[in-house]
DNA sequence: TGATTTAATAAACAGTGTTTAGTATATTTG
DNA sequence: CAAATATACTAAACACTGTTTATTAAATCA
């Protein structure tokens, strides 16, 4: 009986299609410009068809999360081939802060919107791609302080600490907090020079390591 | 003439009156339930009003941030009376991220949300409040450099290290990043241990400092 | 008192997410 | 093959959102 196969094929193909037009409307417009109407017209659908294979707008957006992890893990692909663990640290570091620059909307999904996660809790869903990197990176600060005989160091706690500095770092600058701390005459190259210098004196304040 | 005076008086009265009623509402649900038309039936006129007395509604919310440095400066009150900057330091950051966490709608407004900025940049106004903080800050960072002899760090790079840091921590606890890393058992008890260890791991880190 | 300025609003515009009731079409059953 | 059922889809409504415009009522000025 392949008639139910085909079904299963089509509801996934347009399941795929909904989300292949919310990943164009969210690079175009950003997270506020993602509307199911606008969506269900993009896809020439009515609004309420989206509901029959969405739970909600959230759903949608969580899924969207999801690939949003797949494109990190991709830009940082060549980390895994250092050799130095403190070399990883700051390629993720570096690769961390480039991709919430430059592909902020992703970002904004993956680590500082709300509505993917309302979603998230609902289905008790799990976290794969975010947990895993945040796992790796602590593994590669457990090397670094191992190497370094600083056994005192938490390296979780390590990872916590780069994570949210790396974020914070992020937020506040694509929000416009650093251009109105300092002069904001280019606030592009102002903010730039203050990452780059803020992340070096992360990778020197906690190990020593300086770039 | 006093009637220009009046005139102007009963202005503000309003203005006020408009603004202390979204601080109530801000409070009791969220800037997302902060909406004109709430609001307007709050002060018992129409939403069309509300726009005689501000420009729109990102000028409402640029109002309320100001307000939340003004909340914020309070609780730090006390940190301008320690000797020690190292202590300053740490009691800034411990007060800084327990205000993000217990005032989250103020915090959200004051450093995360997208929405009063957008005024900052279109009246050419001024961020006061946090800039003060921030070169506060990083005063306290030069002094604690200068009784180690550090005289290689940058006090305002340190500043903005631990100003993303806190910022960090405090964005992915609210928005539920830290529960889905850890073992999401207790998330209150879980996120506060991760955030108390990893602002005792900046302190060592930054200034070798052990509370 | 009559003219003018000011304050306030009803109603409309252009959106938003979501639900419900109803209609065609496709599939299954007798 | 025809009747019954199940599926896919949508028009319209609901309850909202921020903001603008034309109009009315009241206060002030001449």
């Amino acid at each position: 009986m392949g008639i139910a196969e085909r079904k299963e094929r089509e509801k996934q193909d347009i399941k795929d299609l909904i989300l292949l037009k919310a990943k164009e409307i969210l690079i175009k417009e950003g997270q506020d410009g993602l509307s199911i109407r606008k969506l269900a017209t993009e896809i020439e659908y009515s609004p309420a068809t989206i509901y029959l294979y969405f739970q909600d707008k959230d759903e949608i957006l969580y899924q969207m999360m999801n690939m949003g992890f797949e494109k990190m893990a991709q830009s940082m692909a060549h980390v895994y081939t250092l050799e130095d663990p403190l070399k990883r640290i700051f390629e993720i570091g570096r690769l961390y802060i480039e991709f919430g620059l430059n592909e902020w909307e992703w970002y904004h999904l993956m680590f500082n919107s709300a509505s993917p996660m309302n979603h998230i809790e609902r289905c008790k869903a799990e976290w794969g791609p975010g947990i895993a990197m945040y796992d790796y990176l602590a593994s590669c600060c457990k090397e670094a302080y191992a190497l370094q005989n600083k056994l005192d160091r938490d390296p979780k706690i390590a990872a916590l600490h780069l994570w949210s500095a790396a974020h914070g770092l992020v937020t506040l600058a694509v929000t416009h907090r650093f251009c109105v701390v300092e002069d904001n005459a280019h606030e592009e190259t102002v903010r730039n020079k203050l990452i780059d210098d803020t992340l070096k004196h992360i990778m020197i304040s906690l190990f020593d390591y300086k770039i």
